[in-house]
DNA sequence: TATTTTAGATGATGCCGATCATCTATCGTG
DNA sequence: CACGATAGATGATCGGCATCATCTAAAATA
């Protein structure tokens, strides 16, 4: 009810942010409550604005949090020596963004899949937006790097549209209240990309325009 | 105040319908109101609940409206003779779907894009889900439609991860803060999908597994 | 025309949410 | 050890929302 020290106070602030973490992206920003995260790091909704300017505030710094966590998870798989059954470590990522798993388990999966529905809808300049756009820069970028084999290959490299593939395959998944559907949509995303990676280098054709 | 004939309450349920329909592709079913859509067409949240069962009833109306008259101009673009400065049907509804235009305007935009987040949140069997599960079976076979001519040329057809991508590319288009980026996105998504086309029939590899 | 039906208005009801004000007992500091 | 700062509790404020109850006057029907 009173003072905590300022180790404890520290410990509450990053569990508060971390437990948002997860809720945003298991319920969606806007069914999280102030009252809510403060009761999942045990304390009530009073010192929430000691902590943080306001709700989008922490909204913000969790889908950081969120984004930065991602993005290491995949540069440790990009780093790692060899994956158990796959071919290179950009199928090992793929397979396991296209995973049941991750489509069945959002609240620690990708943020860019979680939240991109609810930054499109948030203000321009809002921090919700600012922190997904930072975001989908970091991920992007992070794909880059594992499409290092392909595109030494002569592969064209897409980041940007393969990060939206991925996303999009996996809200469509979610979505798809029928089971064999949901595996398809997975299933054929696996094989589009999988096409890519051992695609010709194309021949002499013009590349995107405006 | 009273009661209206027959002809103009159906009238009256048509357009609150078809508002909600635009309503929550522009701001999601959650930002959208009971009261809120019947004052777009101009009644009070009065006489709503002799029209629909619930807001969720009413929600999974206005979804299979809209999914229906995007699957209608998918295949309008598909008979129709030839395209303007495109190559195919297909490559005239791809520019068209990954356009600026599509991205700034999502109120009559495709609703897969739009709502794909809120129908992953929705209850199973909840009428949203329900109804946004037909509407990707429906999209995707008008997609199977407008991939004839590729299909033949010995091109692997997968409708459900293209619609992925289109999806995908159009959401993260507009969560993104940054008029750059956001181009790029549907640039690449565009390109992928070219490259797509124009594939050389695959090699002799196993197509997608469990 | 007399009667029944009903579209829609008005106006609860009950709930939940973000944010702010206030209090208090402890922690950090001198 | 005394004192000021403050983390967090309690509780209020204000507003919005879905849904229901009631009323009424006009349309449908006989």
């Amino acid at each position: 009810m009173p003072r905590m020290s300022r180790e404890v106070t520290e410990q509450h602030r990053r569990q508060v942010v971390e437990n948002a973490s997860r809720l945003i992206r298991e319920k969606g920003p806007e069914r999280v409550s102030v009252p809510e995260v403060m009761a999942s790091a045990g304390l009530t909704h009073g010192g929430f604005y000691r902590h943080f300017a306001s709700k989008d505030d922490l909204l913000a710094q969790a889908l950081a949090v969120a984004f930065t966590e991602r993005r290491a998870a995949m540069d440790r798989i990009a780093d790692e020596p060899a994956p158990p059954g796959a071919v290179s470590a950009r199928d090992a990522f793929l397979a396991r963004y296209l995973s049941e798993s991750h489509r069945d388990h959002p609240a620690d999966g990708c943020p860019a899949a979680a939240v991109a529905a609810d930054a499109a809808r948030a203000e321009p300049g809002s921090p919700l937006r600012t922190s997904f756009t930072a975001g989908v820069r970091d991920l992007a970028e992070g794909l880059h790097g594992l499409n290092g084999p392909e595109r030494d290959a002569g592969v064209v490299d897409r980041p940007l549209a393969e990060l939206a593939l991925l996303v999009g395959a996996v809200l469509l998944a979610r979505a798809s209240d029928d089971a064999a559907l949901s595996r398809d949509i997975l299933d054929e995303a696996r094989g589009l990309l999988r096409d890519r990676a051992t695609q010709e280098p194309a021949g002499p054709e013009a590349d995107s325009a405006g």
